[in-house]
DNA sequence: CCAATCAGGACCCACACGGTCCACTTAGGG
DNA sequence: CCCTAAGTGGACCGTGTGGGTCCTGATTGG
C-alpha cells in the first residue's frame, strides 16, 4: 500500500520529542527517556536512534549522562532525510535496485526503467517537507474534530 | 523502502501492453495473450487485470472472443490510478488507518495526524504523472546514456 | 452444445519487518 | 580507581502479509 514502515513513524516521533524537550541544559536525552516519554517501547527507541545517528541526524554521547541530541534544526530535516535514515534509499521497485537477479523479464519489461520517473518526483516532494512542518501541523490538534478533517477519515484502505 | 508492491509494476506493464499492441481491430486482448507477450506469469496477469477491471481502469468481456480492454487513454490514467487500483488507498503509516486498536501509543503520539501533510504530497505527485509519460520516458532508451537525463540521477537521496 | 474466457474466491508459502535481547564499550562520578 | 549509566553492534525469532497458484462457477460466441 505504498506503506512506509512503523520504525519511520517512530523515528519521526522521536524526533519530534527530541527537539521539544530538553530534559537538561543542552538538550541530551537518553533513550530510556524518550520511551517513557512518548510511550514506544525502549528497544524500539534505541533501535530507531541508534539509525538516526548512523545518518547523521542525531550525535550521540556515551557513558554515563550520555544521551542523544539534535544535529541540525527540525526546519532542516527533510522527512526523505528521516525515510532513508529508516527504511534505506527511495526506491519504489525492485527492478531499480542493483539486485543481483535483475529481473528475468528485463528483456520484455515494458516498464523499464519508467519509474524513474515516479521515483524522483517522490522524493521531490519529500524532501519539500519537513520535521517542522509535520510539527506545525499538529499545533491545530484541539481542532482535530473539526468535521472538515474526519470528513476523509482514514481511507477504508481495504484494497 | 518506500517500495510499491510488485503487482503495481506488473499492472503498469499490462496497461502498456494493452494500449499499444491490439491483437485484434478493437484492441481487446485475452490474458494468456498479455502473459505470454509480456513475459509475466499468467495467473500474475488475470489478478492484475481483475483488480484493474474493479477499479474501472480497463472493461472486461467475456466468453469466447473476450478479453479485456483500455477504458481510457493512457495520458489520462495517473499512475496514483494504477497504484490505488492495486495497493489500496494510499497511505504512508499504519497509524492513519482505521485500524481497531488505535495506536496504542496514540496519546502521547506527537506525530498524530502528521502524516497527511506527507500522504497529500505524495498523492499529488503521483497524480501529476500519468501512463503516457511513463510510456514516453522508455522511448529514448536508446539515448538513455544522454548526459542530459544521467545529469539529474536519482536525487543523492543518501541523506 | 461446446469451448474459450472472465469472476471470485480460497489457499499456501516465503520473506521481510517489528520487536527483543545480549555482550561489549565508553565515560562520568563518587 | 572502580562502578554504574548509557550507547553500540549484532544476533535472534515470531508473525503478518504480499506474491503467486489454483479451482469452481458464470458468461458468451461459434
Amino acid at each position: 500500500m505504498l506503506r512506509l514502515s512503523k520504525l519511520t513513524d517512530y523515528a519521526v516521533v522521536v524526533l519530534l520529542r527530541l527537539s521539544s524537550a530538553p530534559d537538561s541544559c543542552d538538550g541530551v536525552q537518553t533513550s530510556p527517556g524518550i520511551a517513557t516519554a512518548t510511550g514506544v517501547p525502549e528497544p524500539t527507541v534505541a533501535k530507531v536512534l541508534k539509525a538516526l545517528s548512523a545518518a547523521n541526524l542525531v550525535v550521540s554521547h556515551r557513558g554515563a549522562r550520555g544521551g542523544y541530541r539534535l544535529l541540525r534544526p527540525l526546519d532542516d530535516i527533510a522527512i526523505s532525510d528521516v525515510i532513508t535514515a529508516i527504511d534505506g534509499p527511495i526506491a519504489l521497485t525492485a527492478c531499480v535496485e542493483g539486485a543481483a537477479s535483475p529481473c528475468e523479464v528485463q528483456r520484455v519489461c515494458a516498464a523499464k526503467g519508467r519509474w524513474d520517473l515516479v521515483n524522483d518526483a517522490i522524493s521531490q516532494a519529500l524532501g519539500r517537507i519537513t520535521l517542522a512542518d509535520m510539527r506545525d501541523a499538529s499545533i491545530p490538534l484541539a481542532f482535530r474534530f473539526d468535521p472538515a478533517l474526519s470528513a476523509h477519515p482514514h481511507l477504508p484502505l481495504g484494497k
